[in-house]
DNA sequence: CAGAATCCACCAGGATACTG
DNA sequence: CAGTATCCTGGTGGATTCTG
């Protein structure tokens, strides 16, 4: 255990969310988890890039925070499902919110984003999913 | 310059608005901004636990992906601005979405995030703030 | 297939002090 | 009041390897 030199500020709602959406790949989990892509290997799957350590320790975050449930099948080999809670869900239209102002200024953002070199490659397939799946949810 | 070992995807959505919203203080500055906190000793008051130098280093990258626009009085004392951009005002809506989000679900949020124990303190005032403002601009 | 244990590079961001 | 220059630390998350 650690204790951090400046204490982050928790009475701002803003500062509550960033604390449970921080980490690189929290939103996109939810969000993968919300697409009923549920399982370790398939969002593994839809994350190139992530490790699956890196994967485990924001699942567990999420785990820890309420916002997804693990379910673990006992048997070989090994299957694990995730699943959001009620509260997760809550999260999800701002996570379709930015996902879609990400979408509609992808022009612009990409121009500006790409100048500071950061950033380089590409992997559309959570988008794909997500539009698709969001259709049926009826969210687009 | 330096180069990422893993480059980032910016092909969804999500990740170019995780993109510009990345940094601790970024969503509360644009919140702030929002608020018609504009100056730079005002931001501060607002933000206790920043420092004028990590302000300094995230407005200008705000400023850099066109989400803020910062207007330099030449006089003495020196005198700055910032404002909103058209895109940075769009963003707006997911932030107090999130503000809210955080909000609605502090009392459990508060205990499943102090239970890993990095987080100590408090301090209200952005939200205040926000509450007011939000409510001068029809949002609540 | 799922996960835990190590190891470590690398920045974000905090502290401090100085200039105009 | 606003901005910049240095310095430094700790935590994130990537790479790798090993179990059941």
């Amino acid at each position: 255990m650690y204790e951090r030199k400046t204490p982050l500020t928790i009475d701002c709602g803003l500062h509550l969310t960033r604390e449970v959406l921080n980490g690189k790949w929290k939103a996109a989990l939810l969000n993968a988890i919300s697409m009923d892509v549920k399982r370790p290997s398939e969002i593994l799957r839809l994350l190139p890039g992530a490790t699956r350590r890196v994967l485990n320790v924001q699942l567990k975050e999420l785990e820890e925070h309420g916002m997804v449930e693990k379910k673990i099948y006992p048997q070989l080999p090994p299957k694990v499902e995730y699943s959001l809670t009620e509260i997760g869900w809550s999260l999800i239209p701002i996570i379709d919110a930015m996902n879609q102002w990400g979408d509609a200024n992808r022009q612009f953002l990409e121009t500006v984003i790409t100048q500071d070199p950061k950033i380089t490659q590409t992997s559309k397939s959570a988008c794909q999913i997500h539009r698709r799946m969001a259709i049926d949810r009826k969210i687009v």
